[in-house]
RNA sequence: GGAGGGGUUCCCGAGUGGUCAAAGGGAGCAGACUGUAAAUCUGACGGCUCAGCCUACGGAGGUUCGAACCCUCCCCCCUCCA
């Protein structure tokens, strides 16, 4: 029996930190005191998509050891639009554009937190930002920096080559404003976040101790790319959101089940809550074997974002379209996904509704194809067709305007492919 | 405010009066090979009522038989100077 991991072992040997400003001390006030920590969202979205993931799941190990997170939604630092690691300024979004997005983060966050009886809290910084008096902002908090020093900070470097305004140049400020804040109000002294927020997370640091005299402390996630050097999260259909209307469970599955192989093993240490002494063991898979490595991460994630039956959903989509092997029990012993193919629920495979008269003269297969979205113009459908990737009810289609017809109902239903991956079926009724 | 440089298809980036839906690269799509991986190779890659037509080269006008390319005005970005 191994001694209990504090939350910096646990996040540590997850993979989860780059960087930590006084590695000592974290380590001993994760392991004697409840820690309040804190980490901005920006609601530039009305969903958080697989780039928060890492921050997220910081938090949520936080809070499993014991410790108090925060979620910072960034309602007022939106206003403005952070800088670091950008090429190029980000459009100027409206406050209501952005409340409206900061009210479905907040939402969504409770999937992964707890936020009953203040195990956690959830604040919006537009609570505190949107009052600042300029003059008095500018003399209390301006004095505190460095113009210097701002500028020779990495994460302003690149914005130099290209062109930085000075709206963007007082978001650091406005960052550490809030570490300052939430220090002071909440006894928050952690400050999370990508790497990217290094600069902004000392910057806080030091303002909080001048203006506190209270030592805080920063720790940085690594910035994750795929092996093949991609963002994370983002692939041929756009952003992979959390929310299940953006992308559905079915999808979020496939993106998981499709990562890289040299990926594999940090992605189930980030990604799923399996104990590590399980994600090592998957060393020992390789070539197809990490298939089912692959399948559990898909399952893993998909659970802790939509939950286990929508997880279940998926996985039978996939099982039932790609015959996946079944997981065997001593492989990740603690993952819950189903560990035999035998009853499968297939209905996380997306589906479209139909009436049958739509068919009955026939639909030529190219509107079809675009019509459910499966392409997204009509010359990509025809392209599609054209190319030799269509199939309808695993035939290929061979005329871009074959007609689909009745006769091609089976079961009440017409199931389209396009290529290898892409299934869609279609309901007729 | 002054001087100069620039805005081209999803991105980068060539083109500088017709043969330009616009080179090249990247991304993404399909095919082959595979393990729903990677790498590699092949093909297509603005839209449509698809051997034709329509829309596109920051915006609005103009010159011309004809303009992404020339002229005028406007907008935006960058650099240097103030």
């Amino acid at each position: 029996m191994m001694g209990v991991k504090s939350a910096y072992d646990v996040l540590y040997e997850r993979g989860f930190i780059e960087q930590v400003t006084d590695e000592e001390s974290i380590k001993d006030l994760l392991e004697k005191e409840t820690v309040t920590c804190y980490i901005g969202f920006d609601p530039t979205a009305a969903s958080l998509h697989i780039g928060s993931l890492v921050p997220i799941m910081s938090l949520v190990h936080m809070q499993r050891c014991g410790h108090k997170p925060i979620a910072l939604v960034g309602g007022g630092t939106a206003l403005i639009g952070d800088p670091s690691g950008k090429t190029e300024m980000r459009r100027i979004m409206t406050r209501d554009e952005i409340n409206l997005n900061a009210s479905a983060i907040k939402q969504q966050l409770s999937q992964y937190l707890d936020f009953e009886d203040g195990k956690a809290i959830l604040l919006n910084n537009a609570d505190w930002l949107s009052d600042l008096n300029y003059l008095e902002f500018l003399r209390d908090i301006g004095c505190c920096f460095s113009v210097n020093r701002m500028l020779a900070a990495e994460s302003c470097k690149m914005r130099l080559e290209k062109g930085l305004n000075f709206i963007e140049f007082n978001y650091m400020l406005l960052q550490s404003y809030d570490f300052y804040y939430l220090c002071r109000h909440y006894g928050c002294i952690l400050q999370m976040g990508g790497n990217d927020q290094w600069g902004n997370i000392v910057a806080g640091i030091d303002l909080t101790r001048r203006l506190e005299e209270k030592k805080t402390y920063g720790m940085t996630f690594p910035l994750l790319t795929t092996a093949q050097g991609h963002k994370m999260g983002k692939t041929e259909k756009g952003t992979v959101w959390l929310d299940a209307g953006l992308t559905s469970p079915y999808d979020y599955f496939q993106y998981w089940i499709n990562t890289e192989d040299p990926d594999v093993l940090k992605f189930l240490a980030l990604f799923t809550l399996l104990p590590m002494e399980e994600v090592k063991e998957a060393e020992k898979l390789k070539d197809s074997g990490l298939n089912m490595a692959k399948t559990v991460l898909a399952f893993e994630a998909t659970v802790i974002t939509h939950g286990q039956e929508a997880a279940v959903a998926a996985w039978g989509a996939a099982v039932n379209t790609f015959g996946l092997k079944p997981v065997p029990f001593d492989l990740f012993p603690s993952s819950s996904i189903p560990r035999s193919n035998t009853v499968i629920d297939i209905s996380g495979i997306p589906t479209v509704e139909r009436n049958r008269e739509e068919f009955a003269a026939g639909l030529p297969a190219f509107e079809l194809f675009h019509s459910v979205d499966l392409c997204a113009t009509r010359s990509e459908a025809r392209r599609l067709i054209q190319q030799g990737g269509a199939y309808v009810n695993d035939r290929q289609v061979g005329a871009f305007d074959e007609k689909i017809g009745l006769a091609d109902i089976e079961n009440g239903e017409i199931r389209l492919r396009k290529g290898k991956k892409q299934h869609i079926t279609v309901h007729v009724s």
